[in-house]
Formats: structure tokens, C-alpha cells, sequence
RNA sequence: GCGCCCGUAGCUCAGUAGGAUAGAGCGGCGGUUUCCUAAACCGCAGGUCACAGGUUCGAAUCCUGUCGGGCGUACCA
């Protein structure tokens, strides 16, 4: 039991009880329990006497004084102490952290309980537009939600990925005009430079209005279900999503074919979806297009702004597509929670989607709909990421960038080090590498990416991370014993170090929790980080092989491989892989 | 015009529900290797948290305004 607990989450629950009861409060009043500021502050503080006292008139060090008599953390903490204005310093016992150590070492889940009420998860991420190969522009979509992915299952909810790939519009009008004109014959080979081929039909419909009228005819015979353009589709949607599966394979990302539930799939779907609309009221026609139009969006001028969901040519839109999407996820898959992985400038967009899907009973408003935005990725010098030509990175060349690299920094200092072995880590490492510095930043924020940052050793990146592990690994190369075959052994606390050690490694738990709340995949970077350089200074003030005895010997062992197997763990979860040796 | 987001050390970024003396890494300066990976670690210097008000025991965090930047704003996605 002791290993399955989330001490955050119990002081806060017991020290928020005798807070309510010493306020005399109605309502449950937060202690709002946080890891102490400072060491001389404890290992936990609660921070809300002081707001409590506030809302009971009352003096904050008098109420914190009855919290501490209705208090009893006998269990957990040696010494509570009121300091300062009215905060609660808590001092956790040091054979609980041991305790809770030894059971997380004894887990294969490391003492992390799944969650109590198991939820219905959509992640909807990547997506990317299969008229063109992957670039950049889908990196961080895909890396962001694969790591809330491997969060959200490992905590226990059920998650159903959605790569709602854009294989249905305008896009492919377009492809569809410039295969009809090029010829099929001719087309074929330039087929295998999907990129290209994008970029000349692109090219002409913004250059020439006959071409952009010819292509909008071709969406609109594609999506009636014309047999030519349907197997001409087929052929572009097979070469891409091969694309995009090398890619996956390449970011070790968790999407699978089986996750792609493109536009395509909910064309049958619109037109009832413009049927419900109208039942329900929403609709109205402007300008020959059919639309929503809601109070709370304004557009240009403060005229009401539309979420139009019927062109004048009678097209649907992606807003159409989307709220069927959103439909579906209600009906049919019976969703409590949908993520949308997406760049910030969707937020309008989604704003209004989740809006009307609420007004036409779409979905229930008991289903949390969240839109997990993040900035746009920029190059070194602050400006859009581009090659030095100007045109977009595909994102596979980035990837063999970030290894050439990779295998330079591991060249350079383990020159010994055999070619083959070498050129694996490199791999992993060069992949590690794009992928934590994306997650290791706050989402929101404008990214600039940098491919020297991402690959030096110091600082929280991917190779920190990846060198702390194996150097811990190499430990137990060293040392006679298998990990395994510490099985039972007690955890021991005797040193300053180790303690700190394990109360890190025991924050564990509530770390996950709060980034499957808020979906912030740097909480558990920076926990890793944090953790690493706990480690660090364990590593250096205690020997392990070394130490003064079997049993210290032991103990210390545990906590290596405990340390290792957490940062594996975290890690993994955000879909980066760890190396034996570097 | 209106809306959303951002502004923290020279640079790149953290900062969890408003909490105690705002933290890392790089770069700069200075140290550490009879010892399990020095690809590491330790120390020093560096801040009007864009600016001005307000809320309160307490504000980088909340509110209002200003400045600066990004993005969005009717038939692309």
C-alpha cells in the first residue's frame, strides 16, 4: 500500500479535512500542498491556511494552530510546523520514503496507481495534410500528442488515437487537376516526389483562376464519388500514408494505420450533419452559403462572423468535417475527454466547433473539450523554419539530420566505440534529441529550434537524459550483480543524498498526474531533469560499489536501479527511447 | 478595428492553484579527476519579471490601461 501512494495527494486530502473542520468552512477548503520552496522549509508545504484565515476573518497563525490539533500526519511526517505568515512545513519520515522506495523498486509500475476512474480519451494529433509529405509544420502536433498519449494510457484511460489526416479536400482538387493535365503515364513517376508534385499544383492554382475553377470542379467529383477520381485519390492517399508510417517508424511514435480516421471517413456523414444544423435552428443562409452564426463571434467591423459549414458550390468545409468528427466521438465512441493536438492558430476554429457542437447537442456538455495549442516552430535565427532555399524541411530529412549529428558527438568521444553500435545510438539519440526539446518547452510558446541545443550534453536535453541513464547502467556492468537480482533488497536512507533521492523519486506519481491534467509534457522533463541532478549528486557523495557495506551496497544498488528505470519510464512515456551506453 | 496568445539574466528557456530570498542551461570568470563514464560536478558575476496603475497579509502569476511582438478574423485546412 505504501507503494501505492501519491503523498502529495494524501497530505493534501487530510490537511485540507482539518483545515475545513478548523475554519468551520461549508465547503472543502484546498491546503493546497506543494513541494517545499526550500529545504529549511521542509519536504511538503501546505499554502492554504493564510486564504482560509482570509474567508473565516481569522488570524492565520491561530487558524494553523487548529489545523495542527485537528492534524494527525503521524504516519507520514516526523514534524508540521507553522512558519511565517501561516504555512504548514511538513518534514516527511524518512522510513516511509524508504519504504515507498523499496515498493516502487518492487513494481513494475514503480509504485504508480492507475487511475481510479478510468476516462475515454480522444487524442486527436498529427494529422497531417496527405497531399504532401510530412514537414516540419506536422512535428510538433505529433510529438506533443504522442507523449500525452503514453501519459494518459500508462495512467490507466483508455485512449483512442485519431489521426484525422487531411485526405479530402481542396488540397486534392488540386493534385487531381494536375495528374489530369500532366496525364496519368506522365504523372507516375513524379508521383514519388510527392512534395514536388505539390508544389506545382499549388503553384498553379494560385497562379492561375481557370486551374483553382478546375480544381474545385475535381473536389467536388471526387467527394459525388467519380470512379476515376476516386482511384486516382486512392493512389495518392496509399503513397502518403506510406510516407507517414516511415515517419512514425523513424520518431518512434505510437500511430499506426488503424489510428488514421481521415476527412474522407465522415463524408457520408455531412450532409446530415447540415440536416441537424438546420433542424435545430443554427442554420442560416448568407451569401449562398450555409452557416451558423453565433453571438459570442465577431468578425471584421463587429459583423457576426460564421462557421460556415455548406459552400455556395454546395462543398462542406473542414468545420464540417470536424463537427462531424465530433459526432461521431460522442455517439459512437462515448468519449468523456477529446484533445485536440493543434497549432495556436487554430484556436478560432475550434473555439466556434466546440460552440456549435454543444448548441446542436453534438456532444454533452459533460465531455471536456481542450484545445492543447502550442506555437510554431522557428529556426535558429527566429525566423520561419526553412531550408536555406526557402521551401518547408520534410520532416524525414530533419530527422537524418538530427543523426548525422548525433553521430558526430558520439564519434568525437568514443572513438572506439564500434561503427555499427555507434551509428544505432546515434539514431536514438539524434531522435531523443528533436523530440525532448520539443516537449521540454512550454507548448504554448513559439519554439526555436536548434539543433546544437537540442544535442548538447548540458542543460535538459535528450542526452543528458539519455548519459544519466547510462551511466547508471554502467554501474551495474561493473558491478557483479544483476538488477534483478536485488529483488526484496530494503532501500536504506542514512545519507542526506539518498533521502533527497528518494523523496524526488517518489514525486513520481503526482508528476503524471499533473501533466495528464494540463497536458504539459515539460512537467515531466523538467521532473527528469530535477531528477537527474538529485541523482548526480547522490552518485557523487555515495559510493556505490564501494560502500561501507553488503547491506549499504545493496540499498544503494536499488536506488540506481529505481533512478534508471524512472527516468526509462518518463522517458519512454513521452516516446523517447534510452541507450545502454554512450 | 475586434479577438486570442506572448513579453522573465547578454542568449535559449523554466517558474505548477497568488506564497517565503524569481531558477536552469549556454556564454564569461574561477575551481574539482589516487574514486562506479570529467560527455560530469562545484562556485562567482549577471534581474525595475515590457511599462503604469489596481486588488491583498503577500503579485512574474489575478484585474484595467499603455507599449512591443506573433497569430487569427466568410466560402483553404
Amino acid at each position: 500500500m505504501i507503494g501505492r501512494m501519491n503523498i502529495r495527494d494524501e497530505l493534501e486530502k487530510r490537511i485540507s479535512a482539518a483545515l475545513t473542520a478548523a475554519a468551520a468552512a461549508v465547503q472543502p477548503v484546498p491546503a493546497i500542498v506543494s513541494p517545499a520552496a526550500k529545504p529549511e522549509f521542509g519536504d511538503y508545504q501546505a499554502n492554504g491556511v493564510m486564504a482560509a484565515a482570509k474567508a473565516a476573518r481569522m488570524n492565520p497563525r491561530a487558524l494553523a494552530a487548529k489545523v495542527l490539533e485537528k492534524l494527525d500526519l503521524s504516519d507520514l511526517a516526523e514534524k508540521v510546523e507553522i512558519a511565517g505568515p501561516g504555512f504548514l512545513n511538513i518534514t516527511l519520515r524518512t522510513d516511509l520514503l524508504a519504504r515507498a522506495a523499496t515498493a516502487a523498486a518492487a513494481d513494475s509500475r514503480l509504485g504508480i496507481a492507475p487511475a481510479a476512474r478510468p476516462q475515454r480519451i480522444v487524442v486527436d494529433y498529427s494529422a497531417p495534410n496527405l497531399a504532401k509529405e510530412m514537414h516540419v509544420g506536422h512535428l510538433r502536433s505529433t510529438i506533443i500528442g504522442d507523449a500525452l498519449v503514453g501519459v494518459l494510457e500508462f495512467l490507466g484511460h483508455h485512449i483512442i488515437r485519431q489521426n484525422h489526416v487531411g485526405d479530402w479536400g481542396t488540397q486534392f482538387g488540386m493534385l487531381l487537376a494536375h495528374l489530369d493535365e500532366l496525364g496519368e503515364d506522365a504523372a507516375g513517376s513524379e508521383l514519388s516526389d510527392l512534395e514536388e508534385f505539390y508544389r506545382q499544383a499549388k503553384k498553379r492554382f494560385d497562379e492561375d483562376p481557370d486551374f483553382a475553377d478546375k480544381s474545385r470542379q475535381f473536389v467536388v467529383r471526387l467527394q459525388s464519388g467519380d470512379a476515376d477520381c476516386r482511384r486516382h485519390w486512392q493512389k495518392f492517399i496509399a503513397v502518403s500514408l506510406g510516407h507517414c508510417q516511415e515517419v512514425y517508424a523513424r520518431l518512434n511514435v505510437r500511430l499506426m494505420s488503424a489510428d488514421v480516421r481521415g476527412e474522407s471517413a465522415y463524408n457520408a456523414d455531412l450532409p446530415a450533419v447540415v440536416e441537424d444544423l438546420r433542424r435545430a435552428g443554427l442554420l442560416t443562409e448568407s451569401q449562398g452559403a450555409q452557416c451558423v452564426f453565433l453571438d459570442e463571434f465577431k468578425g471584421e467591423d463587429d459583423k457576426p462572423l460564421p462557421v460556415i459549414v455548406q459552400k455556395s458550390d454546395g462543398g462542406y468545409l473542414y468545420a464540417t468535417t470536424d463537427l462531424a468528427a465530433m459526432r461521431y466521438r460522442a455517439g459512437t465512441l462515448h468519449v468523456d475527454r477529446i484533445l485536440y493536438v493543434m497549432d495556436h492558430r487554430q484556436s478560432l476554429h475550434l473555439r466556434q466547433l466546440f460552440a456549435v457542437s454543444l448548441k446542436a447537442g453534438f456532444i454533452s456538455p459533460a465531455v471536456s473539450l481542450e484545445h492543447v495549442a502550442f506555437g510554431t516552430m522557428q529556426g535558429e535565427d527566429g525566423r520561419p523554419f526553412r531550408t536555406r532555399a526557402g521551401g518547408t524541411v520534410k520532416l524525414i530529412e530533419l530527422l537524418d539530420e538530427a543523426a548525422r549529428r548525433a553521430l558526430e558527438v558520439v564519434r568525437a568521444k568514443s572513438p572506439e566505440m564500434p561503427a555499427e553500435q555507434a551509428d544505432t545510438i546515434a539514431r536514438v539519440v539524434g531522435v531523443g534529441a528533436v523530440k525532448y526539446a520539443d516537449l521540454a518547452m512550454d507548448r504554448i510558446g513559439d519554439y526555436r529550434f536548434s539543433f546544437d541545443k537540442m544535442l548538447s550534453l548540458q542543460g535538459n536535453t535528450a542526452p543528458y537524459m539519455q548519459y544519466a541513464y547510462a551511466r547508471i547502467q554502467s554501474i551495474f556492468r561493473k558491478g557483479a550483480e544483476e538488477a534483478a537480482g536485488l529483488a526484496g533488497v530494503p532501500i536504506m536512507l542514512n545519507q542526506p543524498a539518498e533521502r533527497e533521492l528518494a523523496k524526488r523519486l517518489g514525486r513520481l506519481e503526482e508528476v503524471l498526474g499533473s501533466v495528464a491534467a494540463e497536458c504539459k509534457p515539460n512537467v515531466l522533463t523538467a521532473y527528469l531533469y530535477d531528477l537527474a541532478g538529485v541523482f548526480t549528486t547522490f552518485y557523487e557523495s555515495c559510493p556505490v560499489l564501494k560502500a561501507d557495506s553488503p547491506e549499504i551496497r545493496a540499498s544503494r544498488l536499488r536506488l540506481c536501479d529505481l533512478t534508471a528505470r524512472t527516468i526509462r519510464l518518463g522517458l519512454g512515456l513521452l516516446g523517447i527511447e534510452v541507450v545502454e551506453q554512450m
